[in-house]
DNA sequence: TGCGTTTTTAATGTCAGACTTTTAATTGTC
DNA sequence: GACAATTAAAAGTCTGACATTAAAAACGCA
C-alpha cells in the first residue's frame, strides 16, 4: 500500500490503483476512513493535486465518498444497486453506441437473458407484479399513447416481469442490459399494426405468468424478440432503401 | 456544455458531468480531442487543477484517455469490450462482497444467466469450443489438481460454453457476472467426491452441446446450480456448528 | 448544572503560477 | 533525400496559499 515504485504510469493513477486493490482485497471495509489527503501525499511520497487526482479517479467509481469539514475526509463507500446499477448502464450504453453492434445481436442478447427469468418469475410472481403487468398492458392499448409513453410503458412492462423473479442479482443484471439497449430499441418506431401484435404477445407473457406456466412464458419472450428482430430488419431496409432512392436523384441532377 | 452555474457541487464533478452528457448524447464522437486543459479552464471559468480534476474522473470510467507532448491531449476513448468487461467486474465483485448476498441467490443468478445461452450455444458451438470443454474436463479428472487449479479450469470451462453461443453482448454480460461470483464460489471448497459429481455434470453439459440438445444443457446446468446451493449449505452449516462449538467451549473455561 | 451560542480547528475545495517531461512537427545540415 | 537538432504545445507535477464546511470544543448565561 505504500509502495508506488517510478513505473511507467502516472502517479495518480498508481496511487488510485494501490488503493483500489486495498480495497477489492478486504484490508480496507466499508466506511473506514483514508488518511487526509496531506497525509496520503506524504506517504506516498506526491504532492496534494496528486493524490486528489487519485481521490477523484476512485470517486468516479463510487469506490470511495468524501466529506468535508472537521473530521471529514474519503470514506470507503458502500456501494448500492441503484449506483452499480447507473454505472453499469452508462458503460453498456456507451460499449452499444460506439462498437456498432448489430440490432439482431443485441435483441437476441436481451431476450434470452429475460428468458432467464422465466422459471423463478413463474413460481415467485405476486399478484402485485401481475396487475403492474396487466395495467401496463391496458396503457399500451390507448390509442393516444406517444411513441416515448409506449416506450417507458415497455420498459415498465419488463422490468415487472423481472422483478418477479426475486433476485436481486438477476434484476440487477437484467436492468442494466434492458436499459442499455433502450436506445437502440428505440429507433424503431412503432406503428398502430406493430402495437397491436406487441400487446397480444404481452398479453401472452401475463397470462403464462398468471397460470405459473414457464414455457409457454419462454415461448411468448421467443416470439416477441423474433417479431422484433424483424420489425427491425424491415425499418433498417427502409432506411437503405431511402438512402439510395435520394442517392440516385442526386447523381441524376 | 459551458454552462456551470455555483450550484451545490464540486466543479470537477460538474464538469466532469457535462463532458460525460456530451459524449453519451453524440455531440462529442469517438477520437473527437478535447480543448486543452488550459482552453477547458477558461471555458469553464476554473482553474487547471480543477480540470484536470474532472478529466482524471472521466478516464477512470475509459470515457476518455490522454496523450502527453505537442498535439497531445484528451482524446474520446472507443470503450473496448475488454474495458467495459473489466470496469462490469470490479463494480458486480464489490456490489456483491459489499452487501452480503446470500450464496443461494447469486448461485441461482449466475446459472440463470448462462442457461440463456443454450439455445444459442447448442444451435451454434464450434468443434472448436466443444475440445476446449473437454479438455478442461480431463483436467479437472487429475488428481493432483489445486483448489486453484480447479476454480481456474471451472471458469475457462463455463467461459468456453457462454462464447459458444456467439453473441458477444451475453458473452460480455455473462463473464461479468460469472466472474464476480468467483470469491464467492471459492469460498466453497471442493473435495474428491464433490469433483467428481461436478465433472459428470459437466461432461452431461459437454455431452449434450456435442448432440446439439438444448433441452440437456439447461438440465444439466439447473443440476449444477442445485448440486452447487447444496454443498454450499452443508460448507455454512459445518462452519455456524464449528462456530457454536468452539463458543460452548469457551463458555466452559 | 444544563443548554444554547460562539469559536476553533481540521478537513476538503479551489486557485495561481511555476517547473518538468513528453512528443510531434519543423527546421537545419550533410 | 535522410538524419539530426530545435522548437513548441501539451500533459504531469509541485508549492503555497486562500475559501468553505462542519464537527467539536469552549464559552456564557440562566
Amino acid at each position: 500500500m505504500k509502495i508506488d515504485p517510478t513505473k511507467n504510469a502516472d502517479y495518480s493513477a498508481q496511487i488510485a490503483k494501490a488503493i483500489r486493490d486495498a480495497i477489492i482485497s478486504g484490508q480496507l471495509n466499508v466506511n473506514d476512513r483514508l488518511p487526509s489527503e496531506a497525509e496520503l501525499a506524504e506517504q506516498f511520497e506526491v504532492s496534494r493535486p496528486t493524490v486528489r487526482e487519485a481521490l477523484k479517479r476512485l470517486a468516479a467509481q463510487s469506490l470511495i465518498r468524501t466529506q468535508r469539514g472537521a473530521f471529514g475526509g474519503a470514506f470507503i463507500n458502500q456501494i448500492s444497486y441503484e449506483e452499480a446499477h447507473s454505472q453499469q448502464i452508462t458503460t453498456s450504453t456507451l460499449l452499444l453506441s460506439m462498437n456498432d453492434v448489430s440490432f439482431d445481436v443485441a435483441c437476441e442478447a436481451r431476450f434470452a437473458l429475460e428468458r432467464s427469468c422465466a422459471p423463478f418469475a413463474a413460481q415467485r410472481r405476486t399478484a402485485d407484479q401481475l396487475a403492474t403487468m396487466r395495467a401496463e398492458i391496458h396503457r399500451q392499448t390507448q390509442p393516444g399513447l406517444s411513441d416515448e409513453g409506449w416506450c417507458a410503458s415497455d420498459v415498465t412492462f419488463h422490468r415487472a416481469l423481472v422483478e418477479s423473479a426475486h433476485n436481486v442479482i438477476l434484476s440487477y443484471q437484467l436492468a442494466g442490459a434492458v436499459e442499455a439497449m433502450q436506445p437502440l430499441m428505440n429507433m424503431i418506431t412503432f406503428t398502430a399494426r406493430n402495437r397491436e401484435k406487441i400487446i397480444s404477445l404481452h398479453t401472452d407473457i401475463a397470462d403464462s405468468l398468471e397460470q405459473r406456466n414457464q414455457q409457454q412464458i419462454e415461448h411468448a419472450l421467443l416470439a416477441l424478440s423474433d417479431y422484433t428482430k424483424n420489425l427491425a430488419d424491415n425499418v433498417f431496409a427502409a432506411k437503405q432503401k431511402f438512402k439510395a432512392d435520394s442517392d440516385s436523384q442526386k447523381s441524376q441532377a
